[in-house]
DNA sequence: GGCGGTAATTGGATCGATCTAAACACGAAT
DNA sequence: ATTCGTGTTTAGATCGATCCAATTACCGCC
C-alpha cells in the first residue's frame, strides 16, 4: 500500500477527535452564535491541536458561493499594470477573497485559454484588461454568460462594466498645458494606431490644438511600439526635417521616458529645450532626469475600485451596467518647459 | 421563488441533453480513448451549444488532484517582484495552474493572513519571498505540514526547498569589478541591515575588499530603506567628511537609481565622477542614464524554475530538499568608470 | 408530572465532479 | 447455444464541506 503523503484532515477528523458531530464544527468554522462557548472553545482547541485546514473549495461548492476574483493583465512588468494589480489583491484580500492570476501577453489566443482555465476556477468574477484586438464575443463564449465580468483601459464590446481612464481628456490636458506655455509645434509621440486608448489620446490632443486654432502635423504623430526601448530608437523620428516640433504629448510614461533617453542621445536635452508630458504616472515619472509632466490616474485605486465593484455585482448581478470614466489630473512637473527663444520667435 | 440568477450548466445537465449518463461525459472531458467517436462528437456539440463550463473545484475535490499554485510575494510594485510573478504565471498558465497571487506588503501579520487564505483553497504548493521578520514555525503552523512550500530570496528557517540568488557572489563580483578599475574607496549603499539578502551582499562586498587588502570603511556603509525614493534622499550621507568615497556597490537597482538621482541633485555625475553598481538588472538598470552596471538575476527565468519545482514537489513530495542558488551575471554599462584623476592619485 | 419554549446539536441529503466495479453489446471461437 | 473477449457505457458511492429539518437538553411554570 501506498503511503498517503497528504492526508487531509477533515472536517470529520476534527468532528470524531471531540465527540461532536461534522454539523457543530460547521458552525463553529462559520462563526455561528448557535453554538455553545463550552463547546467551541473545545472545537477549537483540536482544529488547532491536530492542524486541521478548512477546504474553502468544498465549502464553496456546497453553498454556491465565491472566493476568488480573476484578474487577467497583459503583463505585470508593465508598472501601471503592477500598480493596478497591486490594488486589485489589496482590496480582495481585505474580504478574505483571494486573487487568481492571468496573464496575456497581448495575444488574444492565450488570453482565450487564460479565461477558459480562470473560468474553469469558478471566480465570483474576471476583471480584464482585454488584449489588443480582442474580440468581446469570444471572450462572453468562453466565460460563459453569468460570470461578472469588467473591463479595464481598454474597449471591448458587449455589455459589461467598462472602467476605463479619461482619455481624452487626460491628452487634451496635457496638450493644452503644452499650448499655455508657448509652444504651437506638438507632436504625439507613440501607441499603437489600432489601440482604443490610443486613439482617444489622440483625439484629445488633437481636440486642443483645434481649439487653440493649430492645426495638427500629420507627420508629428509617430507610432511606436508602447515600450521604452522603441520610443527611444524613433525618437530620430521628430526631426527629420523643419521645422520639427517643440515638443510632445507622449501615449504613455514609458514611452515618454524611452523619448527621453533617445533625445539626450541625440544631444537634446529635454525640459530644456524640448517639453514632453506623458501619461499614467508611473512612480518613475517623478524620479527621471528631468521629473515627467505627466496625466495621473493611481492605478493603485483603480484597482481597488475595480475590485470593489466587481464584488457588488457578484452579490447582485441585476445592477445595471457602469461605463465609469476614470478621472485623470495632470501633474507639472520639469519636463514640460516653455520653449526657447529661438523656437519662441519663429513659429 | 427567487430568480436563479446564476443558474450553472452542470455534467448532468450536458448528459441529459444528449441522452448519456454523466460518467459518459466525464470521460468525454478528460480525453478518455474508453468513449467512441461518435459518442464523443454527440457530448461535445451539447457541450457548446448550451455554453457547459467545467468546475475545476468540483472535479480536484473528488479526484485529490490540485489546479492552482500560491504566490506571495511583497509587492507588485517592486519590478523584480513583478518579472518574477510574472514568470511563475507563465510557466503555471503553460501545464494549465492557475496563480493565486498574495502580497504582504512586507508584513509578518498580513503575510500569515494571506497564507492561511491561500491554504484554505488547496493549492498544489505556495512560492513565498518571506516578508521581513517571517518566523518558519509560524508559517508551518498556518500552511499545515504537508503543503509544499518553496522559499525565494530571503532566508526562513525549516525544512523547504530554497532558492535564493547567490547574493555572496553578485556583491563579490561588483565590488571586484570597481577595484579593477582603480577604486580604493568603496561605500556599501543601501538596504536594511537585518535582510537576509543584504547581509549576503554586504558579505561579498566585505570579502573582495579583503582579497584587495582594502579595510572597509564602516561609515560608508549606508543604511536606506531599499526605494528609490530613500536613496536619493540619503545621498549625502556619502560625502560627511573627506575623504568621500569614489564608489558605491548598491543593495538593488531600485537603490542605485535613487543614488544616481540624489548624486545629481548634489551636482555630481554617476558614470563619471562617482562610479556604482546595482543589483538585479531590472529593465530600468539598461535605460537610466547612465545606463546602469549590475548584477543579472533574470527574475522571469528564476519564476519559471520556482514555479517547475513546486509541480515537481507536488507530484513527488518524497524529493529531497534542494538549496538552489541561483548564478549571477555581472552586467557592466557605464555607470561604473575609473576614478577621476585627482582620486586616482591619491588613495 | 406534564407542557411549552428556547438553546444546542445532529443525521442525512446535497453541491458537481470522479472513481470503481459491474453491465451491456456484439462478433468470434468453441 | 454457450462462452469469451473487446469495446463502450453506466449506476452508485465518494470527495469535504453546508443546508435543512428534526431531535435532544434543559429550564421555568402551572
Amino acid at each position: 500500500m501506498t503511503v498517503r503523503s497528504r492526508q487531509k484532515l477533515t472536517l470529520n477528523d476534527v468532528a470524531r477527535g471531540c465527540g461532536v458531530s461534522r454539523a457543530t464544527v460547521s458552525l463553529v468554522l462559520r462563526g455561528s452564535p448557535l453554538v455553545h462557548a463550552d463547546t467551541r472553545a473545545k472545537v477549537e482547541a483540536e482544529i488547532r491541536r491536530i492542524g486541521y485546514i478548512y477546504n474553502r473549495a468544498a465549502a464553496n461548492l456546497r453553498s454556491q458561493t465565491y472566493s476568488s476574483v480573476g484578474l487577467v493583465v497583459n503583463d505585470l512588468s508593465n508598472p501601471f499594470f503592477a500598480e493596478f494589480a497591486a490594488g486589485v489583491d489589496e482590496a480582495l484580500a481585505e474580504v478574505g477573497y483571494v486573487t487568481l492570476l492571468g496573464s496575456t501577453g497581448e495575444s488574444v489566443q492565450r488570453q482565450q485559454a487564460v479565461l477558459a482555465s480562470l473560468a474553469e476556477h469558478a471566480p465570483a468574477g474576471i476583471i480584464l484588461s482585454p488584449a489588443e484586438g480582442s474580440d468581446g464575443a469570444a471572450v462572453a463564449r468562453v466565460v460563459g454568460a453569468h460570470l461578472p465580468i469588467l473591463v479595464f483601459n481598454r474597449e471591448l464590446e458587449g455589455e459589461w462594466d467598462y472602467f476605463v481612464m479619461d482619455n481624452l481628456t487626460g491628452a487634451r490636458l496635457a496638450t493644452e498645458h503644452l499650448i499655455a506655455l508657448g509652444h504651437r509645434r506638438i507632436a504625439f509621440y507613440g501607441g499603437h494606431r489600432d489601440s482604443s486608448s490610443c486613439r482617444e489620446r489622440r483625439e484629445g490632443y488633437r481636440q486642443a490644438l483645434a481649439n487653440a486654432g493649430i492645426e495638427a502635423e500629420p507627420r508629428w504623430c509617430i507610432e511606436t511600439a508602447p515600450t521604452r526601448l522603441e520610443a527611444a530608437r524613433q525618437a530620430g523620428a521628430l526631426f527629420v526635417r523643419d521645422p520639427a516640433p517643440t515638443a510632445a504629448v507622449c501615449y504613455n510614461d514609458a514611452v515618454a521616458l524611452g523619448l527621453q533617453l533617445g533625445l539626450v542621445a541625440r544631444g537634446r536635452h529635454p525640459g530644456s529645450d524640448f517639453a514632453l508630458v506623458g501619461f499614467d504616472d508611473i512612480p518613475e515619472a517623478a524620479l527621471s532626469t528631468p521629473p515627467l509632466t505627466t496625466i495621473a490616474t493611481a492605478p493603485r485605486a483603480r484597482g481597488r475600485q475595480a475590485a470593489e465593484r466587481i464584488l457588488e455585482r457578484a452579490r447582485d448581478p441585476s445592477i445595471a451596467i457602469e461605463k465609469r470614466s476614470i478621472p485623470v489630473q495632470l501633474m507639472i512637473r520639469e519636463s514640460s518647459c516653455p520653449p526657447t527663444e529661438a523656437d519662441g520667435k519663429a513659429p
